[in-house]
Parts: C-alpha cells; structure tokens; sequence
RNA sequence: GCGCCCGUAGCUCAGCUGGAUAGAGUACUGCCCUCCGAAGGCAGGGGUCAGAGGUUCGAAUCCUCUCGGGCGCGCCA
C-alpha cells in the first residue's frame, strides 16, 4: 500500500519535471509516512515542502500542483493539503480492509518479505568464551541477535546465524588446567588452586566425567605437579606467570594427547551446556565456527597475507604490526606476536574475511557494549584487507541490570557471584526473559524488572500481548456453544460492513505490520516490534469492549471474525519473530 | 587524558530517513462484568525533550560547547 502511494507520487513527479515546474535533474524519491493521527488521513508526504526551494514556489502551491498530477487510483480516496504543505492521502475502505485478506491468505507469511538471493548476511552473537556458563549478560544479546536474525528473515535477507567459538586462547587452557587440577584432586592428590583458575562448581563435573572415563591415567603426584613453579599472586608472586607455568606443566606432564582430553573434555561440555541452554532459550545458530579451525584451514595466514600484499604490515621488536593508525584506528596492533603466535586480532580478521569469502554481503556483529572499542579496529580491518568497511556492521548492545523488589542486583563474575542465564529464564520465564530483553532499543540501558517481568499480571507488557491472542482464541472456542459458525468467504464478501471507528483503526494497526517488520530490519531495532504488538494488541483489546462479535447477523459476525483472525495472524508473527510463545489459553 | 553510547512525564521507556498539538506503560483518582476471558476497557491530571548557542520554511531528532551518567583504551581472550 505504501509502495503504491509512494509510485503515484513518483508519476507525478515525472510530470511535474516535464511541465517544468521542478527543475529535471531533482533527484528524490518520494517518501510517504504514517499519520501520527488519523485526522491526518493514513499516510501523508513532504514532498512539496522538501521541493519548494528549488522550484521556488510555496510550498502549499506546490502540493496542489504534486496532487493535480496524482494518476487516479482505486486505493485513495481523497488527498488534501495540510499545515504547512503536507500531502495527506485518505485510503478507500477497499484498501484499508484488504490487509484482512492478505493475512488470512498469507497466514504465517504475512508480513514476510520473499528472499532476495543477493542480501545475504551472517549475523554473529553471543560468542561468548566457553569456558562457562552463560550468565544474564550473554542473555541480552542472545535475545536481541536471535530477534534480529529473525526480522531480518522475514525481511527479506537470507540469514546465517554464528556463535564464533573461542576454542583457541589462553582462557581455554586455564580452563583444561582446572580442570585437571579439580581432577587430581578428586584422585586424592593435595594440590593448591591457583588464583587465576576457574573456580565453578560446574569444574568439579567434568573433572568427574573425565575420571570415570580415564580412571587414574592422568594422575600425578602434587609435588610432580607444582615444583618448581613460580610463586602466584597471593603467595607475592604473579598469577599470569604461575598460571602460565602451570598450562605448560601439564602439557610435559600428560604429553599432548593427555592434555587434549582435559581441553576437548571442557571444550564439549560447556559448550554442549552452552547450546542447551540456547535451545531453551529458542536461540539457534546454523554454525558454530572454530576459531581454532581458523588457524587450522590457513585462513589466518591467508589474512595476514592480504594485509601485507596491501602494505598494511611492519617488523617491530620482534612482532608484526597492523598499522591501523592510518586507517582510523587510534594506534597500530599486533597480529603475530614476538614468540611467533598470532594474535585474537588476527583471529577476528581472518574470520571476517572468511565471512565475505563465503558470500556474504554484510557481516553484522552483536556485541557487548563494553567491545566499543573493536569497532575502529575491525573498521580498519576491513580497509587493510581492501574491503568495503559497510560490509562489516557492529552492534553494541548496552548492558542489562537486574533489579529485584527496587534494588539493584550486585553481580561480579570474579566473586562468582553472577546470575546464569538458566536461572533467569527458571525465575521469570522464557517468554518474559526473551520480550523484557528486546523490549528496549540496544543502544539504551536496559533495567530489568525481575519483580515485573515474573508477575501474572495486568502490569506484564508480556500477558498483555498473549492475552490478546488467548482471547481471539477464546472467541473462536465460543463460537460451538453458541451454536453458530465462522465462514471467512462470508466474511471476506462482507468486509465493507467494518466501519466503527474501533474497526478501522484495527485494520489500520494490522496493515502498519509489514512496515514495522521492514523499519525494524533495516534499524536492526526488535524493540519496534515489541513496541508495535503492544500497540496491536491495545487497539484489539479496546475493540473487543466496545464491540460484540458474536452476533446474530450472519455478514457482520462473519466480517468481524476475519478481521479478529487477522489480528491474531499479526500477532502469532510477530511474537514468532521475537521467541515468545502465542498460547491459546492462559 | 583520549574515544564510544546515553540524558524525553514521579518511575521505566517509544518517538524511523529533520515535520503537524512530543506519545505509551506504570503509579495516582473515578467509572465499566445478568454481555464473546476484568491478565481487559473508558476518563482525568502530569513536560524548560539536561543546559546554551547554531544550521532552516520547520529541531527531541543535525552541528558545536557545557553539565551529568555508563563503558572502553594490553604482544589478554
């Protein structure tokens, strides 16, 4: 609807241009948006204010002129001019009740766009270090990137859903090593944790598993383990080292194929926890990309090598230097390291490469507010690699705080003292987590009402909505027992009988919702369309207090039921789009 | 110190490419179930869009500065 306005606007431009009232070379294209207030009509244009200048004429004047030229059209049936030289267009009853036959035809493809082979785009969340649980933080950009991913499906795009897996780093190997320590232990050995060690009891469990399925075989003594090691932190020396000391004991202890069996242990139980409770939280990847395997398959080589063929490398003390200060960065970094490793830097380069390599257009990233500073960085990146920086999109997703009866919830990741994503989602529900998550825009600081969000009340934003679709349902159950029936054919040939002012305004909201799924896409704004079935479900609630539907009259119940059914589609879409249930009853 | 994000009703927040009288929820007050689900609806009060300049037909929106809050600035991952 909106796109033929917008079409019946760029005729008329034409004809302005060749009857010389707007000089030929204006470059625009005419772009309609919704009334705030249907006193305004349903869609209304700038176009002749936006033109005045440059044919030099008032902007009123001008909008008579734009109107003149309008091709005739069953959709509008009457234009005026307002204010200060909007354009506003009054829709025919035709073309405002059309939506009710779009969505009862289309049913779970209303609103979706069909998909255009050239948008392709991968989409990375989460991400988070498998080297333990998920916690509440993770939670906001896994709701908000599977939401994402969603809306941008149904937009249209082709969507590739990624968790890049840090299964290469030093944390991994702190993690192995913990778990071997908690393994000697459990073996009887009497062996000091260090410091920088993980401290979760979750470490206990698979140091378990890996006991009943190897027995003593990685068993050593606690003098073998710890001679010889420097001194950690608390002890007045320094953890990073002793740590460090200690990832290399167990690699000369165990050999390589030992140590494999703590890391891979650790590696595939968290990480299986990882997904579990991802599917729980219906969010799903369609790839869960190794960055070992990264290394593996020569990509960061192949990486580093662009780079260098772009003349973007330089030898310093010993390592090689990305000079990302001249590509907009604040100072140049290191990708190999003086002891020859490559650094998590060159990781990310080589995945982001790999990403266009494998024929995406754009690489979106879902980050935590607190990786601001990775955007410069893989900015330049994309330059050194002599790509286009567009292609590489970075969301900062801010912080979420919990709060429980007012006050803040004090978490620290340190003391071990976080809430998980599990126990979240246990407390206030699946449902609740994934709308309270999105229901704010990424860029703002999220409070979360554990207190509200857990609430079976009229104050939940979240029943609010599901109650909207329960009712429908609950109105289509009564239908039997009042002996009568619902006949969309009926319904479709009656639906010039929605004219109260509750219906129309129905039909305008339903037909607002293929627009808020393409705005929502392309701001990569979820929020906008929890916003919008609040707004939905608001003005279904107000017609069904003031409205009968299950009335006598065979046309108008018939009329209304389509036009309720229709609701319901809008709704079931959307909250598929953000990972809540739509439940018959409640 | 440098950089990024934010500041809108008592509270939590919408406000898309600059548009018409700045909107919701919540809280508060008063109404509405012999009627399809009251987890609902209707009505009411509540604002220096942090502040000051600037850009223009028009600014909560764009630019500059100031104030206030959050976060980041490793040959860590």
């Amino acid at each position: 609807m909106k796109k033929h306005i917008e079409e019946l606007l760029n005729q008329s431009l034409l004809h302005l241009k060749r009857d010389g009232i707007i000089p030929a070379d204006t470059d625009l294209q005419p772009q309609l948006e919704r009334t705030r207030s249907s006193e305004h009509g349903d869609y209304a244009s700038n176009l002749a204010m936006v033109l005045a200048r440059s044919a030099g004429r008032p902007p009123r004047d001008l909008a008579q002129d734009i109107i003149d030229r309008l091709p005739p059209s069953r959709q509008v049936a009457s234009t005026e001019i307002a204010g200060p030289g909007f354009i506003n267009f009054f829709l025919t009853h035709l073309a405002l009740s059309s939506v009710v036959k779009d969505a009862l035809k289309q049913g779970s493809a209303f609103g979706r766009e069909p998909a255009h082979p050239e948008r392709r785009v991968t989409v990375e969340y989460v991400s988070a270090n498998p080297t333990g649980p998920l916690h509440v933080g993770h939670g906001r950009g896994a709701a908000y990137g599977a939401s994402l991913s969603a809306i941008l499906d149904a937009a249209g795009y082709e969507v590739q859903r990624e968790y890049y897996v840090n299964d290469n780093g030093r944390q991994m190997d702190i993690l192995a090593v913990s778990v071997w320590l908690r393994y000697l232990e459990l073996c009887g050995e009497k062996i000091r944790f260090p410091d920088n060690g993980y401290q979760g009891e979750y470490i206990f469990d698979i140091a378990r598993a890996v006991r009943s399925d190897s027995g003593d075989k990685w068993r050593f003594t606690g003098y073998d383990v710890t001679d010889g090691l420097p001194a950690d932190g608390s002890e007045d020396g320094d953890s990073e080292l002793h740590v460090d000391a200690l990832i290399r004991r167990a690699n000369e202890l165990m050999g390589k194929a030992g140590y494999r069996v703590f890391f891979d242990a650790a590696l595939n139980s968290i990480l299986g926890d990882i997904q579990e409770d991802l599917e729980e939280f219906g969010v799903v990847f369609d790839e869960w990309f190794s960055e070992a395997g990264l290394e593996e398959s020569g990509a960061i080589d192949h990486a580093i090598e662009r780079l260098r063929e772009n003349g973007h490398l330089y030898e310093k003390d010993g390592a090689t230097w990305f000079r990302a200060s001249e590509l907009g960065d604040e100072k140049d970094r290191v990708v190999i390291r003086e002891n020859g490793r490559t650094t998590y830097f060159a990781s990310d380069i080589a995945y982001f490469l790999n990403k266009l390599e494998r024929g995406f257009g754009t690489a979106l990233y879902v980050f935590g507010a607190d990786h601001h500073g990775y955007i410069a960085r893989l900015k330049a990146a994309a330059l050194g690699l002599g790509e286009d920086p567009e292609r590489l999109e970075i969301l900062l997703v801010q912080f979420a705080v919990l709060y429980r009866e007012g006050k803040k919830v004090q978490m620290s990741t340190r003391s071990g003292q976080f809430i998980t994503l599990r126990e979240l989602r246990e407390e206030v529900g699946t449902d609740a987590a994934r709308f309270f998550y999105v229901m704010r825009s990424h860029d703002q600081h999220l409070d979360f009402d554990l207190d509200l969000a857990k609430s079976h009340s009229n104050e939940n934003p979240v029943y609010y909505v599901q109650y909207a679709h329960a009712r429908i349902c609950s109105v289509f159950r009564n239908l039997e027992g009042m002996d009568m029936t619902w006949n969309a054919a009926i319904g479709e040939a009656a639906l010039e009988l929605l004219t109260e002012d509750r219906e129309l305004a129905l039909l305008r909201a339903i037909s607002r919702y293929p627009e808020v799924i393409e705005s929502a896409a392309r701001l990569r704004a979820p929020h906008m369309v929890a916003h919008y079935l609040g707004d939905l479900a608001t003005e279904f609630h107000g017609y069904y207090n003031a409205h009968q539907f299950l009335v006598d009259d065979e046309n108008l119940r018939n009329a209304r039921l389509n036009l309720v059914e229709a609701t319901r589609v809008a709704l079931v879409n959307g909250l598929e789009l953000l990972g809540i249930s739509a439940p018959e009853e409640m």
